[in-house]
DNA sequence: TACTTAAGTGAGTGACGCTTACTTTGTCAA
DNA sequence: TTGACAAAGTAAGCGTCACTCACTTAAGTA
């Protein structure tokens, strides 16, 4: 009886549930939509009975809340990874996070949306507002490098803020369909480049 | 057995049920997040039957994007009465457009999400794409008469995509609470003003 | 006045969110 | 080694929801 579902259990316990359901739901969120989806359908994905989430999430928000958390990490790290990869306090440093933001945004739609789609008072959730802060914190201290200050000076927030609002916007319209990929017209790079040069000019130090 | 509801209706036949099961959605959007709400409860508040909303809406996604198209007419009004208010052609008509936009998604942030949030095909449905195009050709038309072009000009569309995307951006993260509003910061017509320039000063006539 | 039809009702179905009582298993102190 | 406990699973059940279907109401029209 353990071998009909399709994940394969060799004990009665899991072992290792809650990250096998985060997955499930990333998967079903990103094929179905956010509100495709059905805890009950996560945890056959998961070879287990409709109760056993409930040992590990309080409810159907805290679920959704702990992909966002997941989706938010890896997104940090393809930030930090594009950044690392440049020159440190290099323009193309800072671009390339803008880059790989517009990137996740493409390739992870569902989660993307996710993201930052939560209404239920998400920002009681503390764990979700670090992992946001997080991940914008890498944004915030490249551009501190570009221009020698600290990544806690007010001119560095409102910099890295005016980039954030322009390559969101940009990442948000395209997987939305709204803007339709025609040739001739600019890639991604070049709206994330001028969208970091244009933030820069208006930089006071 | 008419009265017990909040809606009276004095007649067997409602006569208004789907505009009012749009308004009654709307609210509950609004208050409890597009998740939030179900088509019986919406049925409720109009004092009807929880198979009636079924004679004007095939299903929920229907009835959503009905909703959404709603929204982008409504918004469209708030954009083009914002224009009009200003001289015909002057950048204040294209900021006030912006303005609207923020305003809008700040009033309505539930709606808003609603509008962007749709991924079930919301594309296969015309209505729906029509209400975005003619909401756009609001701001698409407002910079053509600034730049002294026609509105199907490439570099008119390739402007007036940019404004959308950093207005669109601020919008979003406004709403979502990244944007912690403090005194001495800049606010939303700032954003929008410097967006606006922005993008028109690499507009290729 | 009879006919047609749009727009309601209300009961029923299966799925889902979530709870509860119970069972299985690993851990750890005696 | 054992036995108590807590963590993590099961199965059954409750209320609600989306959606369907057979039926009823009322309004327009010939």
């Amino acid at each position: 009886m353990s071998e009909k579902t399709s994940a394969k259990r060799p004990s009665f316990h899991h072992g290792d549930l809650r990250a096998q359901l985060i997955r499930a739901v990333r998967q079903l969120v990103e094929t179905k939509g956010a509100d495709g989806f059905s805890i009950a359908e996560a945890a056959r994905v998961a070879g287990v009975s409709s109760g056993a989430p409930y040992k590990h999430f309080v409810d159907r928000p805290d679920l959704l809340r702990a992909v966002a958390v997941d989706g938010l990490n890896r997104l940090r790290e393809r930030m930090t990874l594009a950044a690392a990869k440049q020159n440190q306090g290099a323009l193309t440093a800072i671009t390339a996070i803008g880059v790989a933001y517009v990137a996740f945004a493409k390739d992870q739609p569902g989660v993307f949306r996710l993201i930052f789609g939560l209404t239920d008072g998400h920002e009681k959730s503390d764990d979700l507002k670090q992992a946001g802060e997080r991940t914008f914190a890498v944004l915030l201290n490249a551009v501190a490098e570009h221009v020698k200050e600290g990544p806690s000076s007010p001119a560095v927030q409102e910099t890295a803020y005016l980039m954030w609002t322009h390559v969101h916007g940009h990442a948000f319209l395209s997987i939305d369909g709204k803007r339709r990929e025609e040739k001739g017209r600019p890639d991604d790079s070049y709206y994330v480049e001028r969208a970091c040069r244009g933030a820069l000019a208006s930089h006071k130090s």
